[in-house]
DNA sequence: GTTGACAAGATTGTTGAGCAATCTGTAGAT
DNA sequence: ATCTACAGATTGCTCAACAATCTTGTCAAC
């Protein structure tokens, strides 16, 4: 691992914000899979800061569920159960159906962003970009969320969504997952943009009984190999 | 401020985890203030612990939204704006009222913890403690989104509400505007275990909305007192 | 009286070394 | 094969120190 550049958007105020974001975007990205250990030591050698800024990071990281850790034992990129996958759908159900419900009252710029995002991801999946193109419908979910209108419920649900991509790197054949949703979210984005939100949220539903269907049946497979 | 006991069910694992618990006890029960400085050097004396294990629990604090911190200037308690209090609100209606239409396929243990908390509040009013009863509301309003089914949701709506306790602090009457809420928890309890959820989400929403406006307007009454 | 510049003090951000507690894995004994 | 004891690894935490930066008080200029 190396250190990344400072991203344009935040210069990372402090040296410990710079590690947490550093690990946090190599989990995201699948750079670092989960079980692998994360030992501060090692770490603070390689970001070339301090064993107490690195830990800072990795309190950080664990308070968001990104990082398992284990008293006097250590730390190390989470491994979600099947339980966990199971609940981080049944918070995406409750936050992303009641957004389409709440999208009536939202701003036509709110309801431009779910258009505009559901349409960048199709482009990614013409282009045969599948990465791309899962993290282009996962930003199609969050402009769904974000109707909602709280900047707490983004923050919440972008990190349901860091969390769940834990869960994606365990996937036999992630491409093949990730390509079929794409047509969906431009179903549901449809359905919204014409104010049909009843059959957007059903369309919604379905959408994350599949998603959780199948990531479950991967994970499962996963833990049986590991053993 | 003193070393708290470590509380019974948590029993504080580390240094940095018990120091998060006292000072997050100590703004819950308003004896920390929205505004008041933390200092880390003086709280690491008064726990007895070094600096460091302070500033861990701080970042921890001020990932929960609950201390503010200033990069060289200092930690201090949170003082929330009018549109952090909207933000929550908004947040809660998207919550609670989702939580109650999910309540058809919620387990009959949880739909009884609701009921409970709803008396339990009651009992306090009638015995005059304000105080837990507005504690004890509250945790009804905790059980309701409880029924979503979400660990997860259950954890964020609890530092939501957590974060709501530094609006209550600056209420010129915190008693009276406690007190008022009780019966229509009752109401609203009443209405899910009948299975009534559409009058039960459309009594939450008005009961929300009225609580933002008291609070709203108290705030901005601080707000004003404080220039 | 208000404004602005400047110096002094306070506080955080971070480092680096060090020690105790505890987990993990290994080698040996039974 | 199972259990035990030991050694190594890693974390949790402390302490002292220094640089960067914010805050406050002072003083002069307008």
């Amino acid at each position: 691992m190396t250190i990344d550049t400072p991203r344009a958007g935040q210069p990372a105020a402090t040296a410990a914000e710079a590690v947490q974001a550093s690990v946090r975007q190599h989990i995201s990205e699948g750079r670092l899979l989960p079980g692998q250990r994360l030992v501060d030591q090692a770490l603070a050698e390689e970001f070339g800061v301090s064993r107490n800024t690195v830990r800072e990071a990795m309190r950080l990281l664990a308070a968001d569920g990104l990082v398992a850790s284990v008293r006097n034992a250590g730390y190390s990129v989470r491994t979600l159960t099947t339980g966990d996958v199971h609940d981080i759908y049944t918070a995406r159900r409750l936050l992303e159906t009641g957004a389409i419900l709440k999208s009536a009252s939202a701003p036509d710029a709110l309801l431009a962003d779910v258009d505009q995002a559901a349409s960048a991801s199709e482009q990614h999946v013409l282009s045969g970009d599948w990465n791309r193109a899962a993290t282009a419908s996962l930003d199609f979910h969050r402009a769904v969320v974000r109707m909602a209108g709280s900047t707490r419920v983004d923050a919440f649900f972008h990190n349901l969504v860091a969390q769940l991509r834990l869960a994606f790197a365990v996937m036999p054949d992630e491409s093949a997952f990730q390509i079929q949703w794409v047509g969906r979210d431009r179903q549901i984005a449809d359905l919204i943009l014409a104010g049909r939100r009843d059959e957007a949220t059903a369309l919604m539903n379905d959408y994350l009984n599949d998603s959780e269907t199948q990531i479950i049946d991967g994970v499962r497979a996963a833990e049986r190999a590991r053993h």
